[in-house]
DNA sequence: CCGTCTATTTATAATTC
DNA sequence: TGAATTATAAATAGACG
């Protein structure tokens, strides 16, 4: 249900806590690195304030801010979240723009991951479908020997393989020109009796029987 | 002397101000989403406490934290060490953070919803592998004969149905006794000389020509 | 404006020294 | 053990639609 995977390296890392303290610190400490420099780098490319805290496995604390402290940040947050609070008590109807761009960004965002995330599961299970008909077909093609356990069985494999052996006798003909409607070739001879049957393997693509 | 530029892609960029607005908006964006699933990352993997706010160009407040508010990890730092209590804040807590609060909730749920997109775009990418392979395989025994331009590449093609008759004759010989190998059939007749076509069209499989 | 693609750079897990 | 190396995955700038 969740994201089972991070990161980039050899292999990838199973999204759940790093239980060997050893490893878990080691990781720590790259990683922090890595969020301090992209947050510093978010803070001077856009001009934008952006305030971290990371507390290691150990305890210690490790903050960043593109101000003068962490708190600045806060309470520019804090002053936002208050100003959302504001509404004019004459003009109830009025809502101050800053909420409605914050909390409906929000919204559309949730709203959107909600609807990628239906449709992939749409995708997933149509895939899985047209899958699953792909492999059935692929075992009458290819079946195990072992387990048909009928000479009815067996046929019913070959008449469909036969069909598909016809089209291609038939295309086969065609590109010899159409005249040699019976054709031999080194090691195989296949000989036809009617057009009926390749008519019928021609429109049983899609559906076994 | 410092680092002066930063980023991957095609080319490096000046770590300095993207003075095109939209630009900037559109790195903001790409920049942040980066910046918290790292942030999520390190906060699952080393089980511990992570706390991050951004505003973007416009203004728009984003924020994380591993536990239920980013109030809660600024507490927890707070309460660590003077660090970052360099300013006391003039008026403390006048403004309860429950706007704040609301956003982390916001953000941790988009995280999680991000999470699933990606489980699922990796299953997704799976399928779309084997249902591809197995398409082709399909390919093989059901060609299209309007495809078909040359008659080496319908023997490609015959070869490698032909090994599933073969393998069907088989079972069905083995069925019967083992006893007549040549199978007759009300209107098809179908002889095999070798078994090395068998082995060529078995691993002629991905590409024609 | 927003997604997609691709070449390139970064980040980094595993491995080596 | 831990710093350096290597192989691999992720991030992402720029281009295109």
């Amino acid at each position: 249900m969740f994201n089972l995977h991070c990161s980039m390296g050899r292999t990838k890392l199973v999204m759940k806590k790093i239980e060997d303290p050893t490893s878990r610190q080691q990781f720590y400490s790259k990683r922090k690195d890595t969020i301090l420099k992209k947050s510093n780098e978010l803070a001077v490319l856009c001009d934008v304030d952006v305030g971290l805290l990371m507390f290691s496995p150990a305890g210690e604390v490790t903050s960043y801010s593109s101000k003068e402290s962490l708190e600045d940040v806060m309470l520019l947050a804090m002053n936002k979240a208050g100003e959302l609070n504001k509404r004019s008590p004459e003009n109830p109807n009025e809502q101050p723009l800053t909420e409605i761009l914050t909390q409906s960004k929000h919204e559309g965002k949730m709203v959107e991951k909600i609807a990628i995330v239906e449709s992939h599961e749409e995708k997933l299970n149509k895939l899985k479908e047209s899958l699953s008909e792909a492999q059935q077909k692929i075992r009458y093609y290819e079946p195990q020997v072992e387990n048909i356990n009928s000479v009815q069985e067996a046929d019913a494999y070959e008449k469909f393989i036969r069909s598909a052996m016809e089209l291609i006798q038939l295309s086969k003909a065609k590109l010899l020109g159409g005249q040699e409607f019976f054709q031999r070739n080194e090691n195989v001879a296949v000989s036809f009796v009617n057009t009926e049957d390749m008519a019928a393997a021609g429109t049983s693509r899609g559906r076994m029987y």
